[in-house]
DNA sequence: TGCTTGAATGACAGCGCTGTCAACGGCCGC
DNA sequence: GCGGCCGTTGACAGCGCTGTCATTCAAGCA
């Protein structure tokens, strides 16, 4: 890049000046306006005049400057979002949905990552409601109180997802994480398990109400109340699914069925189950949670919950689209439940019909 | 929301006006820049004002307007990254070197999908563009012509990475797509294998290329010409690959060893193998791409080639902050190889003398 | 004392674009 | 034949912030 000509009207520091819609107009012989409005009302100018701005276009590659776009306009047409893990397939799922129904509809997707941390989830929030968008989409109900109110003072529509709150910002999407649980543990129990031990990673606020429901279950059954659970602070693997599993078999070897908070963590379990000769699922049920992709494929097949993420994504998108485009009502249900599915496979047995 | 407010001037189409630094200032008794200054420079403020300021922008819960501040210093503090997947938890350690590199210090991260196309590649940098980012690091070498214009056009340092190029736009990070399929090919010929087939998925150019790399190795020792791959245009899942290690089995029944573009297909042959009760390695030994975190856990252990992709993402960052702080030179090597690495593991055999 | 000097603060313009309203001209109907 | 209307086009201001330069004032020095 050249530099020396720093100082120079028109140059900015990153080297030559990029070209603007006035270059655009200059050489179309026509005002900036009405370049502009060949560009975003093509009905409102004539034909003549918008081939002429679009050959422009073409010639210099023209790019139009979104900032400058969005700062005249007041609308920024982008959608901020907040997810927790990037590594972790379930977002993967729910990233998708986003961009499926915003990018075609000339939204972009601001993501940021919070790590599971509610701090970091606070930054994440006050970074992108910097960039003005036009709603905010965030995994999960447990803000910092300083993120809830930089939301709430926002104005824009927020869509709190993953699971479900008495106590909404403004508008919520989810699954009991609770009862989603509780019925892994039902249905292990069902299937006549009576040993029954969890493994949890990372521990969030999330994962801590699952293993509630887990426990609530396991104790309506009547059965143990030791609680056997091991957990992890670092991200969910399959390597820390390993490592858990051989801590749990090891502290309490009688266990014959595990709940896993996610799908990583069971086929970790799994693969230590294969490792030490421990047959699933005559000697051990294996269910996850979440359902993603590899579940099914598995061998043996990995039962797991399924959650509806990318319907939870698709439906936050709608809502946020239809509140941005009418009236800025809200829908009338401010709290959707989207439930959760239990996916009976190979890793556990068959619900016996005795219990 | 309360509407019908709108027409006021200083009411957007959002509602509640938002603070601006100008209510701060006002509302510490200062000018709009010392405000500025207060935020941006503390140290050029008496600390007296300082206070006032910080007092007012937590009052209001003031958060700056990036759009606004973006366009006047000419500086975004964003960068544009693409990558081809979400999914595929390479580029989740890509992103998240990425993250690790730019967001302490002040900078913005913007990614988009291109879901391995090239037109949606192409979209995906003139959207980023127009963000006037920084800096763009763009997955791969394979950008559209006119994606190569807008690039070389923007002035700003461009990273290409995963794959090296004899002709990259500006700078290249990245290994031998080809090399490291070959090194592949002729590990599994060196353990003795000699019906080796290859399942691909996507076939994008790099999986092309790393496709030629394996057959020229394949051709090199003697072996089969017959071309024995299994592709599919879909992205790469555990199920795709069980899929297609099920036609190619089929087809070719006497294949004793098979290189997956990734690991998820990898996993899928492997898991495919089990439900056949074909013995991995003893009658099929499974060779992955990449060395994603499940390979070592998996049983049997997968063998893989290791890709540096957190450090690939690590080195472009560097890179790209040294050019931004800098004089804005680019390295003296603008090509920079950092190779690949065979893991051997339980699902190959390992490397007989004999040859 | 009168001057320079520098730190602290403010005034002003402008980043690139769009909302708004004014201006222009051709066409219609009476 | 003329006013009114609509379809086009342009002028202008301003979005919220920062770069730049001017201004102020106290301290320092001969």
């Amino acid at each position: 890049m050249g530099d020396g000509v720093s100082g120079h009207d028109g140059e900015t520091r990153a080297g030559r000046r990029r070209t603007t819609l006035l270059d655009v107009a200059t050489r179309a012989g026509v005002s900036e306006v009405t370049a502009s409005r060949a560009l975003r009302r093509p009905e409102m100018v004539s034909a003549e005049l918008r081939h002429r701005v679009e050959a422009a276009v073409r010639e210099l590659a023209y790019i139009p400057n979104r900032l400058a776009s969005a700062l005249a306009s007041a609308r920024t047409r982008t959608i901020g979002a907040v997810v927790p893990s990037f590594t972790n397939g379930v977002f993967a799922d729910y990233l998708r949905a986003l961009h499926d129904a915003f990018l075609p509809r000339g939204f972009q997707v601001l993501v940021l990552n919070s790590r599971y941390s509610d701090a970091e989830e606070e930054r994440a929030i006050a970074t992108l409601l910097g960039n003005h968008p036009e709603a905010m989409i965030v995994a999960g109900i447990d803000q910092t109180p300083r993120a809830r109110r930089l939301l709430e003072e926002s104005g824009v529509p927020v869509i709190q997802t993953m699971e479900l709150t008495e106590n909404p910002i403004d508008v919520n999407i989810g699954l009991s994480q609770y009862d989603a649980a509780a019925a892994a543990a039902d249905y292990l129990i069902a299937s006549g398990h009576r040993r029954i031990a969890n493994i949890t990673a990372p521990v969030d606020a999330r994962a801590a109400r699952r293993l509630d429901g887990f426990f609530a279950a396991v104790a309506r059954s009547g059965l143990t109340m030791e609680r056997m659970v091991a957990t992890d602070e670092g991200p969910a693997s399959v390597t820390v699914g390993r490592r858990l599993f051989a801590e749990l078999i090891t502290r309490w070897p009688d266990v014959d069925a595990v709940f896993c908070g996610n799908d990583y963590l069971a086929l970790g379990c799994l693969f230590e189950c294969e490792r030490r000769g421990i047959k699933v699922p005559a000697d051990m049920a294996i269910i996850g949670f979440n359902d993603v992709e590899f579940c099914a494929s598995a061998f043996p097949s990995l039962s797991s919950v399924a959650t509806p993420r990318y319907e939870m994504a698709r439906r936050a998108s709608e809502i946020v689209l239809e509140i941005i485009r009418g009236s800025g009502d809200r829908p009338t249900q401010r709290r959707i439940d989207l439930g959760y599915r239990i996916m009976p496979r190979d890793s556990t047995r068959p619900i016996s019909v005795l219990s």
